[in-house]
DNA sequence: GTGTTTGCAAAGTGTTTGCAATTTA
DNA sequence: TAAATTGCAAACACTTTGCAAACAC
């Protein structure tokens, strides 16, 4: 594993130790463009490539990734929770027969008039899902 | 249990029969205003009532009214169903610390601009959550 | 070396299911 | 009485956790 790669600065740089299952894990969710998957697609996606590690390591880099800022969970089910590469603002599509997220860039809708949060709060995130 | 109270019509023209615990459940749900329950919150709820019913019925019953278009599934956390008891169509507020729901008229929001659904699919329902 | 991370298996949580007993029409 | 509904307990799917062994620095 090449030292310096791309994924390898950006772990140190999170402050997540570069170990092999983290470098493996976040070459194939960063190396391939926007991805949305579930902590059991990834999984078997990892073990296809000759990355052993197990379930539970994965659903734990996961959300370590996550809490990192490196990637954005998405609730569009409520049985299963997807991870999205992509972290800036954007929204998406649902494709419920297949399970499969799309993305639509937050500067494809057009959303206004949103009235004022409860009494207290403050907004820290507007989801917009299209079930098709 | 009055016989032809708003619940019991309601049951009988969703094509439901009007059992003992459906009609419970049923004043619950409908007879309080807009509510947002989960499963194990109905279920506490009809038990403190006096309502005797097991939380598998409580599940069926939720997927029938569901199913019979008299309740909507809010999908805002990953790890429970909410079923709201308005159908029509408007948008959330969720309150992330006490897992609440607030409605969000859907006059009250300007949505426009969004991208054609992908290739040979329509659009089934646009939510919007806002998590608070 | 020391502290962090991993893997395993066990436990946890919310939900669904099979089936006998009960209820409804 | 025939068909639908219920309750229970067991099964399920997904996720989290405790802890000893392995690894990173």
């Amino acid at each position: 594993m090449r030292p310096f790669s791309k994924v390898f600065e950006r772990l140190k740089s999170a402050g997540l130790r570069p170990t092999r299952q983290r470098l493996a894990l976040g070459k194939l969710l960063f190396e391939n463009g926007d991805r949305h998957l579930t902590a059991e697609k990834l999984h078997t996606e990892a073990l296809n490539e000759e990355i052993r590690v197990s379930l539970a390591t994965v659903y734990n880099t996961l959300h370590q990734f996550t809490e990192a800022g490196l990637l954005r969970e998405i609730v569009v089910d409520s049985s299963r929770s997807y991870f999205d590469t992509n972290t800036t603002n954007h929204h998406h599509f649902f494709i419920e027969e297949t399970g499969d997220l799309h993305d639509i860039p937050a500067d494809q809708v057009n959303l206004s008039d949103l009235p004022p949060a409860p009494e207290g709060r403050e907004i820290k995130r507007v989801d917009i899902v299209v079930r098709v």
